[in-house]
DNA sequence: TCTTTTACCGAATAATTATTCCATTATCTT
DNA sequence: AAGATAATGGAATAATTATTCGGTAAAAGA
């Protein structure tokens, strides 16, 4: 018998970013997943029992993905300030090496396509940065204020300065990084 | 003979915006707008000759209503930081208030619903701020960076910011929004 | 090599949803 | 009040798009 092709399923992937973000979630449709990964459309049923199977499908895929590499690269007992500014720079990069991943998260988590298991996958992805913000405040740096408000303070600036980039084709510097980092630690520090 | 009912648009519009909240741009569908607005599918088309014309029409009303009323409030000849206070509590308030107009619009902004005129909207919403942000130079008390970084980062945080409220329903308080508004301040400031 | 199983394709079908059509109703004009 | 005109509702139709199906080809196992 013929085995599954372990490579149809990234290539189906691949095809769905593509469409999503050249025309939005709203217009993606079968028909043109199968011709952007050159495949049949009967072929992406093989793999997947539904449209909506397909979406959950990588959503969850690229959540997974996308915890681990922001978190990876922390140096371990570093100084804080050294960290935030390691984890800042990996957000961001993360983001725009990634940005047709995240766009397509971003489309499906406003979407009736996410199940209910779908939709819990956010909360973890803060694990991280709240227990650094907590210690910060150990240490007298940080603003005694809410994680949730001060993270949520960062994550916008970062999410929209990303989106500055790519919408003006801005080449990410070390120079420009550091500039951003600067305006969210001030921000951050008491 | 009869005429066009002036209330009709209104109620088309009322219901498309509470539809998209609900369940996303990609899930509306004109049968769902006429229940919602307690009109026959056809009485739609009376008013709007298509979908299309329909949604790019609301995007266009909401984004020349939300200038108006950004910038409508700033005291003249106040103190920088103190416009810059009106500036940022208008603007949350204004994203809270009419949370349903500003999902509409971002949901809109990365579809394929939209025509070329509605994409350029976006621009002269920055007007304002850019302004304000030149004049805070001068005075010596913003950073010397880029005002599209600068604006980048106080309408992310902003805007996520306003997400978490929603999310979270937390109710906002001057205190929360003078909290907010530091974060801000405390990062463009030299 | 032969058999068997399943991937693969894309046309056919089903399901959904946008748009039109027409009978009815409301209200403006004279 | 009568006629004229256009709005209204929702069933009928058209268009789009998801899903299934049946034939073909590939490759695994015997």
């Amino acid at each position: 018998m013929k085995l599954k092709d372990p490579d149809k399923i990234q290539l189906i992937y691949n095809a769905t970013l593509k469409l999503v973000k050249e025309s939005g979630l709203a217009a993606l449709n079968m028909a043109a997943i199968g011709k952007e990964a050159k495949l049949g459309m009967g072929t992406i049923y093989v793999y997947f029992k539904s449209k909506e199977e397909l979406i959950n499908s990588l959503f969850h895929s690229l959540k997974r993905l996308n915890t681990q590499r922001i978190y990876a690269t922390l140096t371990p007992d570093a100084p804080f300030k050294i960290n935030m500014k390691e984890l800042f720079d990996n957000y961001i990069i993360n983001r725009i090496d990634y940005f047709e991943e995240h766009f397509f998260v971003e489309q499906c988590s406003n979407s009736h396509y996410l199940d209910a298991e779908s939709r819990q996958l956010d909360e973890e992805a803060f694990h991280g940065v709240f227990e650094l913000l907590d210690r910060g405040k150990k240490e007298l740096l940080v603003k005694d204020m809410d994680n949730a408000v001060l993270t949520a303070h960062m994550m916008g600036s970062a999410n929209e300065i990303v989106a500055l980039c790519m919408k003006q084709k801005i080449k990410i510097t070390k120079a420009f990084l550091d500039g951003a980092f600067t305006l969210c630690w001030d921000s951050i520090i008491r």
